[in-house]
DNA sequence: AATGAAATTGTATAAAT
DNA sequence: ATTTATACAATTTCATT
């Protein structure tokens, strides 16, 4: 297993604020800075670490709305959205999914029109459903490792 | 507007990578790096920036499954459900949201006999639906400031 | 794989513009 | 609001265990 219980207060600590320096993980977590670099660029490199974003509020970016919208893709026009959506600005997450539906996306806009000219955008490539965001619930909970 | 062409470069930059050092950022825009400190504290206190995550591969902490569940609440179980749902673990995202259901969460899952007893404990709250994500499109990208 | 030490680099604070 | 100077802290590299 690469994820002892080292590496699993390490990516806790990096999960909470992924800002902390080596130093301070080390000192929370009872290891050298050294040690810990080390450990960090080891997940790094096997794909454990994905990444460090940085949370940005949509609202004072200056998108009033969120929304989630799903799309049931026409015969053939699957492949060229699944190229065609890495280009929207617009989608902060996409995912395939299984059932009726092929497509779900997390989308933020400026307002209602951007979301009318978001929307005509996607008729070509199939039937598309619209959910308005009305509040987080739960925002980027950190991922636990397993028992 | 709080958010000049600087700090449209200095989020850009925190986007891409939350842990790249002040000095750096710096370099990148044009500016030393007290000045980008005291920007980034800026946007941190005006919540232009809302916290730095890591993101680590749910595949390698042992979930082997992602799935979009949408919930339709019964009467009087939204309330209580929104409080329970900050409790699991499994769900990374979940938002309120229009239409005839009332929530949607991304959530991760071991495998299928942990998605089965995940679902077990929504019955009471409503009737859910499951989509099994298959391959992530778009991932969490980068929000640009509005033109 | 972790530590300790040395060199480099980064951060924080204050003073000046 | 930004820069420069300076002191302190963190990071990186490497030798050692």
């Amino acid at each position: 297993m690469k994820i002892d219980e080292l590496n699993k207060k390490i990516l806790k600590c990096l999960q909470t604020n992924a800002r902390l320096s080596n130093a301070e993980i080390g000192r929370q977590v009872g290891i050298s800075s050294p040690a810990v670099s080390e450990r960090i660029k080891k997940m790094e490199d096997l794909g454990v670490i994905e990444g460090y974003k940085t949370a940005v509020s949509p609202f004072e970016m200056g998108y009033q709305l969120k929304a989630i919208i799903t799309l049931r893709a026409f015969m053939g026009k699957l492949k060229p959205f699944l190229e065609k959506v890495k280009t929207f600005d617009e989608v902060v997450n996409c995912y395939r999914i299984t059932g009726d539906e092929n497509i779900v996306m997390e989308v933020v806009l400026k307002n209602h029109k951007h979301l009318e000219t978001f929307i005509d955008q996607l008729i070509i490539y199939g039937e598309s459903k619209t959910q308005i965001v009305l509040s987080d619930v739960v925002k980027q909970k950190e991922i636990k490792p397993i028992k």
